[in-house]
DNA sequence: GTTACTGCAAAGTCTTTGCATGCGG
DNA sequence: CCGCATGCAAAGACTTTGCAGTAAC
């Protein structure tokens, strides 16, 4: 997985973006915010940029949901909180027992490269607004 | 999430299918195989059985990585080892000790739903053969 | 008869690709 | 110079939608 190619100003620009910003955007999410500052920027070179940078081991990308791709900043290890209300991914930590992922590996005769879990439900602004949920990414 | 409408002969039949087959197949699969028995067979009318389906809870979608939705007969709950190479999705369960995941959530203020966890890594298949992983869908 | 499922085609969303241009090393 | 990132547009993959016909109750 090594960097082929050169941290280019775009490149530099989404990995910042997405470093200080936890809301694990879209690709369109990226483009849009972008786009502000560079009003000419393309739609790929926004994929690509992700891509890249995804290749590199600098950036993860997540797909919960059916809907769009999101990127995460953070590589270490870690899982998600899903609202099934209104989309919101919140980084958490959850510290499992190690032998309980590693001996479900071994028994199924897989051999493991990374786990992750993720939480479905509601945000806490969610869960005190409307009762109906929105989504059901199962 | 009640049903509403009826369960019609397709989505007898797209259900059967996922009941006797464990590979997780994507809407693409499902047309392939009931296609081979009605070749009349509408792309539209699957994904439509698949969509009642999910929503009326005989059936779950998975989304763990980039590529199309894929659909699971068992709707109890479980987790899921992904081969990274071929794709293989297989079912395990892993038994986590009931307060770390609730933990989590309360810390977040989050209202939890239901959990899952995915194992990646390479199948007992793909683990024999080349070592190069084909996704990277993390 | 009425409801709603089906077939078909078109459109919608997300993502990738091909190619010409041009910047940076 | 040369490689490759970018802009643009088109295509590709997956999924949904609208509508007319028809099957099931």
């Amino acid at each position: 997985m090594k960097a082929e190619g050169r941290l280019t100003h775009y490149r530099k620009t989404v990995l910042q973006l997405l470093r200080s910003n936890d809301s694990h955007p879209t690709a369109a999410d990226v483009f849009r915010i972008v786009r502000r500052r560079r009003p000419g920027v393309a739609y790929a070179t926004i994929y690509n940029a992700l891509n890249w940078l995804e290749r590199g081991g600098l950036i993860g990308s997540l797909n919960l949901t059916d809907e769009a791709t999101r990127y995460d900043p953070i590589i270490e290890r870690h899982d998600h909180f899903v609202c099934t209300r209104c989309g919101r991914l919140t980084d958490v930590q959850l510290k499992l027992p190690p032998d309980i992922v590693t001996r479900a590996a071994k028994n199924a005769k897989f051999r493991l490269a990374w786990h992750r879990t993720e939480l479905f439900g509601l945000c806490g602004e969610c869960s005190v607004s409307s009762p109906k949920t929105y989504r059901n990414a199962r």
